[in-house]
DNA sequence: CTATGATATGAAGGATCCTTCAGGTTTTAG
DNA sequence: CTAAAACCTGAAGGATCCTTCATATCATAG
């Protein structure tokens, strides 16, 4: 495709990176909140394997794009996009902790904040370069397990 | 000071930012490694909240530049820079995660990395601007409650 | 087949940013 | 006080990137 072709569809550089940068979050954002309404009323470490299950899955997909956007979403704007697209993967989140038989939270949108925040932590090391060689073949029994033991702080007996 | 300045002691544009870079990487890392200097051999809770509390210190004394590196480390060879000097951090929590009394851990190295990294997204979250209002508060309650309920998982009898 | 509209192309222009350098100021040394 | 060295300054040049537009190609319908 052609610098020119570009332009008949976005009005310029910026409008055309935000479009990229909102599809990807729409569609990780889409996966997240779906694997959470599928998994409400079930026991916290389900969630948690699940959430990381479905994260992971969308955001290493293709890890070319991925990495990509960190940059664009870094630029003019791209905050603000980020800021707005994530509240619904948080929405979602803490209304499936919300209804965990087995867990009690007190602030479910605070704890479901952490939950993604620390789980975007290592697969952004990952994706940027700054990771051990064998990083990516552990990173998901590690992650569930942090997120298991996180949210499993919040147990109450049944 | 003035542009022409700024040449005297950098030769271009890249090599300014890099030292700016370095510079604040190797104060985070260097706080970092001294707390897990400091607390080696103690409970992995105490662990936990210590190195919580060190590495927010550092990274929002001052939030403004944290944030602008941000952009810096995403730019030509930023990667390069920051995964050497993480190294660093990892090598000594690791190291730290290895000498507690009342916890084993098979692979320590893989472990700092994942606690480091998962530390690393909520702030990140918190400078970037994508995070609720009330979010600084309680990031490091939260950030300890991750971290101690991650390590205590791997916790064994005295 | 031809006309009309829709889409594609990439060189040229403009805007922005990086770097240099001729000259000025401050500091140091004799 | 004077000369030399060290340092500072910002306008001008060059390099890079964003955007436009005249032209070309393709698709559709009459």
């Amino acid at each position: 495709m052609s610098v020119g072709s570009v332009y008949q569809y976005y009005p310029n550089r910026d409008a055309l990176l935000a479009a990229v940068l909102e599809k990807h979050l729409l569609e990780v954002a889409e996966t997240v909140a779906r694997t959470c309404e599928q998994h409400r009323g079930k026991p916290v470490a389900e969630m948690a394997s699940e959430l990381v299950s479905a994260y992971l899955a969308v955001k290493l997909r293709d890890t070319s794009i991925s990495k990509a956007l960190y940059a664009i979403a870094a630029e003019r704007g791209g905050a603000e996009l980020v800021a707005r697209i994530n509240t619904r993967m948080v929405t979602a989140t803490a209304a499936m902790l919300a209804s965990a038989p087995d867990a009690h939270f007190e602030d479910p949108t605070l704890i479901a904040t952490i939950s993604l925040t620390a789980l975007a932590g290592p697969v952004r090391a990952l994706l940027e370069g700054y990771a051990p060689p064998l990083f990516e073949t552990c990173l998901e029994q590690q992650a569930t397990l942090l997120l298991t033991a996180y949210l499993g702080m919040y147990r109450r007996p049944a």
